[in-house]
DNA sequence: CTGAAAGCGCTTACAG
DNA sequence: CTGAAAGCGCTTACAG
């Protein structure tokens, strides 16, 4: 059996009410009374039961996450923004991993809503018509990390895709590369496939240069997609100087294949991935790529939310600073 | 203002414990209730409070689950585990990071305790005495996962990592190694440190070969010790002609290290590494390495932290099996 | 089949 | 400074 506020107001010989103030330290008590009372606290091991106040405040002190992929690195970062960020602000951090394309998401909000969560983070997918019902009908704080949404009036935080992948391909262009390859997500995916591709293309012509539908081939952000990327540009091999992939991991699929191949990186062609994965670091090269602040990202989402959760009213989004890291996967090109 | 079952109830002109009763399949109602309730709970967009229901069954379905890593693929594997097996199980999961020495165990430890979660899996850290007395203090089951404690009998799910540890020198061994350094963890270390280093030590003696202090060097795990545990090998590069690694990352640092002196693996020594984590098959070459089944160990953690919440008892613990995977960075030689 | 009442463990006016 | 009572949103005997 827990001890609960009523053993220790009998042990101390005290009211409920006085316990009651004296663990939320308001007024209305002797030191005495008050030295009795922690006393047997102690004693007792006694731990304020959170349901029973969450019941009263209307306050559970926690928030969900909902994250298409737990196990990338890339969610783990953003993950590892929020838990830290959440626990600094005292609250607990509920995970729920949505699957793939986001296919347990109403399931989790219905959890989500009993558990009374105080807020809800939605990462990496798309604010489905749904979803935000439910969100609506539960009445609870939201912010899109990692996303964003046209239809609905959401506060999210995220990086503007377009522009990075734009700075991406400028950044290969400023070293001399004019003739660029890109392996890119599906054009169907509005949050990270679309917006990378028109950056990369929007490079291309405003620094004149044309586009070769050849070397443009799409995969899913895998490693594996990365592969099979690769293969089919492998064929027009002489098309092309540099490559602009849409995530590291596809880059190291790139990578891994061309070295089957016998084609070096950066010598044979130079390659810029997206994300700054741990991977990317760890590679051999290392990874030029386009780095997201995800911990960071994470953090203000967070600050965000809990500032909803406090004011009800709505809050402006966030555009996070995006940056190329250097690394060794890109070669200066004397031009021809 | 959410809905209550109190407005169901007036809504519906029935009483609070009969839209309970249905709420919760409990027998006691007309079909022609049951369907006019239904209605009104579509309607009004009910949804029971989880916090009231937890106070009285004492039972909030979460549970929390300890990290010191949580942005490690090897944290992220075990999470994605944990919290797959738990949803499917219609548990919610707390993460809780608690930093790399496990400092925030204890505060975690804390509001766990007040959050009310039925169980506690702690991972990949030591149960020290004063985390097993606050668990104790608590009186909520516990379990370890990729941990163990010869002091305090709490049942556990993790790899025999001496034996693994054991096998993968013998691996080496059968493919005509015979002068083998090791990039050990800490000795201090008594998870994965320690049991390593001796699996490896056992397995040399078990086959006839002594072994050579100056080739084996300690790490902390990461990447970065990798490298540096890479430099103290070199001046001895002709001591040895394979590596055993206590882990993936740090195997990525000595291979990334080699080839900066252009040492190429496995043509100029060979290298196995430990956790058969995300890097390891997407390095070049893919590594060769120890896997721990971490997504199904993580679930297996859950069913038995289930099983305890339910039935009060003690459960056996369990070692799962490891098993090495092979790729490309160990070379066969043949004795000379 | 249905409802009134007590209770889960707290907090918060209210009264003294 | 202190306590009795009502109430947060439910569930569960108990009575009818």
């Amino acid at each position: 059996m827990k001890t609960t506020i009523k053993d220790v107001a009998l042990q101390a010989n005290v009211s409920i009410s006085t316990v009651s103030r004296i663990i939320n330290n308001q007024p209305g008590y002797s030191e005495a009374t008050k030295e009795k009372v922690e006393k047997v606290i102690k004693e007792m091991g006694f731990h304020p039961n959170g349901l029973a106040r969450g019941l009263i405040h209307k306050k559970t002190h926690t928030i969900g996450v909902l994250l298409p992929n737990i196990i990338s690195s890339f969610s783990s970062k953003l993950l590892n923004g929020i838990e830290e960020s959440a626990h600094e602000n005292h609250f607990s951090t509920i995970v729920c991993n949505t699957g793939p394309l986001g296919n347990r998401t109403l399931e989790y909000l219905s959890v989500l809503g009993e558990k009374k969560v105080d807020g809800i983070i939605l990462t990496s997918s798309p604010l489905k018509e749904e979803y935000y019902k439910e969100i609506k009908a539960l009445d609870i704080p939201v912010i899109l990390l990692s996303s964003m949404s046209y239809r609905y009036s959401v506060p999210y935080v995220k990086v503007d895709d377009k522009q990075a992948a734009y700075h991406a391909a400028s950044y290969l262009i400023q070293n001399g590369h004019t003739k660029i390859a890109m392996i890119s997500g599906s054009q169907d995916d509005e949050l990270a496939g679309l917006p990378r591709y028109e950056g990369f293309i929007k490079a291309l012509g405003d620094h004149g240069l044309s586009v070769n539908e050849n070397i443009i081939v799409y995969g899913d952000f895998g490693f594996q997609s990365g592969r099979t990327s690769m293969e089919q540009l492998l064929p027009f091999r002489d098309e092309f100087t540099a490559i602009f992939v849409a995530s590291d991991d596809m880059a190291m699929g790139a990578i891994s294949v061309a070295s089957e191949h016998n084609l070096k990186v950066p010598d044979d062609f130079s390659v810029i991935g997206y994300d700054n994965t741990n991977i990317a670091e760890m590679a051999i090269p290392p990874l030029t790529t386009v780095a997201q602040p995800l911990r960071e990202m994470g953090k203000v989402a967070i600050t965000k939310l809990i500032e909803m959760i406090n004011n009800q009213d709505t809050i402006a989004s966030a555009i996070m600073a995006h940056e190329i890291i250097e690394r060794k996967t890109v070669k200066k090109i004397i031009s021809t």
